[in-house]
DNA sequence: GCCGTTTTCGGCCCGACTGTTTTCAGTCG
């Protein structure tokens, strides 16, 4: 549904990155960011809007609507084209690096004639920048650990990126003549945090037509590589897609086997041998005559190998086999355990939709709760007040009932400041049904100080969730240096839950720190941190995330009942006596 | 370029931090 708006939304990103490279107005490229944002989360398609309705959208006046219909119509943007030719694309790529702007890159650019990332490491290297005005030393080292921590990513994409490309390329390929199944695989179905490349799997007896559909796609910019069972595209985005298709008969096992990982199937062939069987994409054999024993569905093969099917999103070889064995896989949590969400936005701060829009989003997952969190005014740029958020409170107690018997909880997104304070007096903070407590600032305070800051907040009795606790952005930022296990334990210790967000680009708490902090006996939140109604589907990120940490329902707070919820909240354990 | 209980011009998200400066520019949330 959005992908198009994401896709315009990107390109009005772009326009507004290439205005701000070659100097151009900086309010007017203020205009189109903020107009990228507003198409990307508006939850009606743009396809289906005239210029009445595309102005309709805040922040889209006469002439961005102008290039978003030019767009729709042609594909292409003369405007966006004309700054394309005067600005090499590796030049946009510098603006990614962390503590480089467009500024500096126009700088490099022009003094240097650096246009790649690669380029503008070596003359940091070098120590070519030194001599460009306003900037010395400290600024190439920053510039190289910049570079170092975007390619932590190794180009590997978000998996919302990821999914968008792989449903509308296996949307297609299941239109294809003979196509009898089709789904996607890979690191993707397992719902790993990043992705590098996007594995389809289809049932059919002649590939030819799958073939066809995937390699003629507008989607595929280069065929990499064209058999009978596979066949690889590099797509115009750049990611690389493998179809693969199987005899339907063997689709159980070809699943398996393309969905890995590695090394859960690894544990799977051992498994087999052991039995006197072999397993490969095509089923599941006896080792000496090569009877087929298993090989339609996926419960077809780990049946015959004694086990119950195990859910994707836990095959990575962390012991889910030998639990599966024992009786002990549990139910992981689901997102039809879900039952609210405790952390949102409205456009009283950074969010784009107004309170009712965001309600009425929230009703129609029918949930039974949601907590409205705007982000309190510590955040400078959010001008919070306390004037603003208590008029909020009193319009959230109006709507009350107006949602079914969805009850609307009010809440803040407070700022954990270096210290490990929070925004507000605890008289204010004791309004609010629900108080998350994030980092928003001083990321490169050292480990022992990171560790005080978030125990502290912790401690806090009004603090009831830690969002996003590591405040990584997935191929942007790296996490915090912080003793996480001490912070697990201060969770633990004071009732505090940590939040998995469910955003794409954090994932915060990941699969594995969600691990440890269980450990501790922690409790979790799954929120979409939802900047917009279109962010409240993002749930499924979280809930996979949840699932890769090996959660049930029980461990995640906001699966509960509201009355239970709202019991934990007021608990004697997190409110200073009295 | 967008927008209007400041309404067709003149503002526009504010403040901290960093590195380079000697009073400030660039970047970030």
């Amino acid at each position: 549904m959005a992908r198009l708006n994401d896709e315009v939304g990107a390109l009005l990103q772009e326009y507004s990155d290439l205005l701000l490279l070659t100097g151009g107005d900086a309010y007017r490229a203020r205009s189109y960011e903020k107009a990228a944002r507003s198409v990307g989360g508006h939850p009606e398609d743009l396809a289906r809007l005239d210029a009445e309705g595309l102005q309709a959208i805040p922040g889209v006046g006469r002439s961005t609507a102008e290039k978003i219909t030019e767009y729709l119509g042609t594909g292409r943007v003369a405007a966006v084209d004309a700054l394309r030719a005067k600005v090499p694309p590796g030049v946009r790529e510098i603006m990614a690096i962390p503590t480089v702007g467009p500024k500096k890159a126009a700088l490099v650019h022009r003094e240097l004639g650096v246009s790649t990332v690669d380029e503008l490491l070596d003359a940091a290297r070098a120590g070519r920048l030194d001599d460009l005005p306003g900037l010395g030393a400290r600024t190439a080292e920053n510039i190289v650990h910049g570079i170092e921590v975007l390619r932590q990513g190794g180009g590997r994409v978000l998996i919302s990126t990821a999914l968008a490309l792989a449903e509308e390329i296996a949307a297609a390929v299941r239109e294809a003549s003979g196509c009898e199944r089709c789904t996607w695989a890979g690191s993707l179905r397992r719902m790993r945090e990043t992705v590098g490349d996007v594995d389809v799997l289809a049932a059919a007896d002649d590939s030819a037509p799958l073939t066809a559909a995937l390699t003629g796609h507008p989607l595929t910019a280069e065929v990499l590589g064209s058999g009978t069972t596979k066949t690889s595209v590099r797509t115009t985005r750049g990611l690389q897609v493998d179809l693969r298709v199987v005899p339907a008969e063997d689709w159980g096992a070809g699943l398996v086997y393309f969905t890995g990982s590695k090394a859960h199937n690894v544990k799977l062939r051992a498994r087999a041998v052991r039995a006197g069987l072999k397993l490969s994409e095509y089923g599941l054999f006896e080792a000496d005559g090569g009877r087929k024993l298993a090989s339609r569905t996926e419960e077809d093969v780990y049946e015959a190998l004694g086990l119950p099917w195990i859910p994707p999103t836990l095959r990575e070889d962390r012991g889910e086999i030998e639990d599966a064995l024992n009786g002990e896989l549990g139910q992981p949590v689901t997102e039809q355990d879900v039952r609210g969400d405790l952390h949102t936005h409205t456009d009283l701060t950074d969010g784009l939709a107004p309170l009712e829009e965001m309600l009425a989003a929230a009703h129609r997952r029918r949930w039974s709760y949601v907590a409205v969190t705007d982000h309190a005014p510590n955040l400078a740029m959010q001008r919070m007040t306390d004037a603003k958020m208590l008029a909020q409170r009193e319009q959230l107690q109006a709507l009350q009932g107006s949602f079914g018997r969805m009850r609307l909880l009010h809440g803040t997104e407070l700022n954990i400041d270096p210290d490990g304070g929070v925004d507000w007096p605890p008289e204010f903070l004791a309004g609010f049904d629900l108080c998350v407590a994030s980092i928003h600032s001083a990321f490169t305070l050292d480990r022992a100080a990171q560790t005080r800051r978030l125990v502290r907040a912790c401690e806090n009795p009004y603090v009831h969730v830690i969002g996003h606790p590591t405040t990584r952005l997935l191929g942007r930022r790296a996490p915090i240096d912080a003793d996480f296990d001490e912070v697990f334990a201060a969770a633990a210790r004071t009732g505090t839950v940590l939040e998995v967000n469910a955003s794409p680009e954090r994932l915060d708490l990941g699969d594995e720190l969600i691990i440890a902090a269980h450990r501790h006996g922690v409790r979790f939140a799954v929120n979409t941190d939802a900047h917009a109604t279109v962010h409240l589907d993002n749930l499924r990120f979280g809930v996979a995330t949840a699932q890769r940490g090996r959660l049930a329902a029980e461990e995640v707070v906001n699966t509960w009942p509201l009355q239970k919820l709202r019991r934990f909240l007021k608990a004697d354990l997190k409110r200073a006596p009295g």
